[in-house]
DNA sequence: ATAGATTATTGGAACGTTCCAACTTTTAGT
DNA sequence: ACTAAAAGTTGGAACGTTCCAATAATCTAT
């Protein structure tokens, strides 16, 4: 980190040319490691630039045609610590590939998503990651096609098309949480999570497939909607209780749905894992050190931000490559609620 | 958003003035909303504009010496869910105000913060909000000042100096939660976290002042280091349980420390509240309803957020305003820990 | 009708980079 | 020593915008 120069007006690589006697071509040539120029030559140039405190313009290289090295991050709820976590994985594998990250936070309005999506372009966004916001249109896809702009789409997918994904294989998340909660012995098992009309079709499904391959009836009573926060499981799991239903057990939408879930059994004086079985889906840090520790579904966020960012590096860098559609493996993991 | 025009190639000023039959001067007088230009023409303008899909080029914009509307974001900790929230109130603010974020994680890397900012500066950034990593040499103030890049400070400061710094009155906060404790008739309060080594001079000059405010001694076997995370709280709550220290309330780092001293009490079947009384700090949305739900100093994280980009902004506007210092103001939220 | 003022429009240089085509210097082969 | 090829270097145009200075059109007052 350089500092020396009067913060007068900035050095350019004609300054730097005319410091070390060269032309401006050949500072050029030099500053982006081409083997064209003599050894000395090189070091010479590369001296005046350090003596000089040359710092690059990228966007005068971009206006020129270089490509730019911003990418867009579009995420919906920061406040779910899945995101967090997600765009730590993702960010880390961005800047370590020399990209900076632009990141927007939508809080699910398609409006702002709009907006922000405009906003990269003009950035001239070099690639886009985005986690769709609820009721994107899908059109929306072939709208960001249409800028040439490199794109991802991770954790919500978009329905079928033929686009670049990364999330995680809910059915089967869901199903294994499912499974180990019947294993157990229960069979009155609530799915807790799922907004009312949005149809959480996967996680869904694999609640459903597990209840069918050991020949337990489904039961629509027992699909609890809650919103997809700490809120949300605390509102649905009160309910539940009041209502003394006789349900032991309930697979949850997600980690923040347990926890909310975790929070209302512990007003009453229950404790998960013994007066209920629970369990969640992400294992996000927190989960760890819940109170009790949780027992969910593992699919790694931070590795899961990893693979998102990969999926879009290598769309850049092969633009005409197959639809790439990257699937964590969910695992179960045991601690103390189920 | 409009994406009619063919994925060819870019559309120009140029192309639009043909279409709209004026010069490119006339075309980027009416898009950056001049007066000059008669009403009539800068409709025709504006029709082509939109017919041929013009997108502005703003790094060519940048390049002839307009304002880059790039601000640089640097957070060392989003898995703590104060980070993400202050986050969010800084983007939503700035997008507000026509900015779009370049966030960078350096997960307390020095070496990490260095490349993320050289970065931002080569990004022409036109400002940088720094919450500063774990020893950051103070020189690092002067290095940016000199790249004439505006500047703010939140959450931790850098030491008394001149620039603008946005954070919260935690020795106020602290103080007023081991005050609550004392008044419940705890005498014998640990302060949980801070890292040894590391000075928590502000939160624990708050706990001091409240015991001697109080006459109670101050004993320096209650301050209980914490890694400033879950796993922390978790750690020496436990080893302060099992070494069975007549301690009966905890004033914590953070609620996050605090979160792992519940799962701590938790687990030895403790209940925070009656059998021992906690207090955190921050207020994140998540103490709403961990079990049980925490009582916490609030200094309203996605506020502070916002406050932080208005500091920000208000020095890009008045470069020579004289140093801003916004500190929130603590309140004390009594839920169910104490 | 016309000077003078006012309003509306425009050409062109500039921002800092890249890269091609052209030029100069060095090297190798005879 | 001379030529051809190879290696090293360079001027200048171009990228898309802004903004100044200059020009053109319109209006006002006589």
């Amino acid at each position: 980190m350089n500092d020396n120069p009067p913060p007068s007006r900035a050095i350019t690589i004609v300054q730097v040319a005319a410091e070390a006697n060269v032309s401006k071509s050949t500072v050029s040539l030099v500053l982006k490691g081409s083997l064209l120029i003599k050894g000395d030559t090189a070091e010479r140039v590369r001296a005046a630039a350090i003596k000089l405190g040359y710092v690059y313009n990228r966007r005068a290289g971009e206006l020129r045609g270089n490509a730019s090295n911003a990418i867009g991050v579009i995420i919906n709820d920061l406040m779910n610590p899945f995101f967090a976590e997600i765009l730590v994985g993702i960010e880390r594998k961005l800047v370590e590939a020399g990209y900076v990250v632009l990141m927007a936070h939508t809080n699910e309005s398609v409006e702002i998503q709009t907006k922000v999506l405009m906003s990269m372009r003009e950035q001239n966004a070099a690639g886009i990651l985005l986690c769709p916001a609820l009721n994107t249109p899908r059109t929306l896809l072939k709208t960001i096609e249409s800028w040439g702009i490199p794109l991802a789409v991770f954790v919500r997918n978009l329905g079928p098309g033929d686009y670049d994904f990364a999330g995680s294989d809910n059915e089967l998340g869901v199903y294994l949480a499912t499974t180990h909660l019947l294993n157990a012995g229960h069979t009155k098992i609530a799915f807790l999570g799922g907004q009312k009309g949005v149809v959480q079709s996967q996680r869904l499904t694999g609640y459903k497939a597990a209840l069918s391959k050991k020949s337990v009836a489904f039961n629509a009573d027992w699909v609890l909607p809650a919103k997809p926060n700490r809120q949300g499981g605390y509102d649905t799991m009160s309910a539940l209780l009041s209502q003394k239903k006789d349900v032991t057990a309930a697979v949850c939408y997600n980690d923040i749905v347990a926890f909310g879930a975790l929070s209302a059994l512990g007003e009453r004086g229950l404790r998960a894992g013994q007066d209920f079985a629970l369990i969640g889906f992400d294992n996000v840090l927190d989960s760890a050190h819940s109170n009790p520790p949780l027992s969910t579904v593992d699919i790694r966020p931070s590795e899961l931000g990893e693979q998102c960012a990969q999926v879009l590096l290598q769309r850049i860098q092969n633009p005409n490559a197959q639809r790439q559609l990257y699937l964590a493996k969910p695992t179960l993991l045991l601690r103390q609620t189920a």
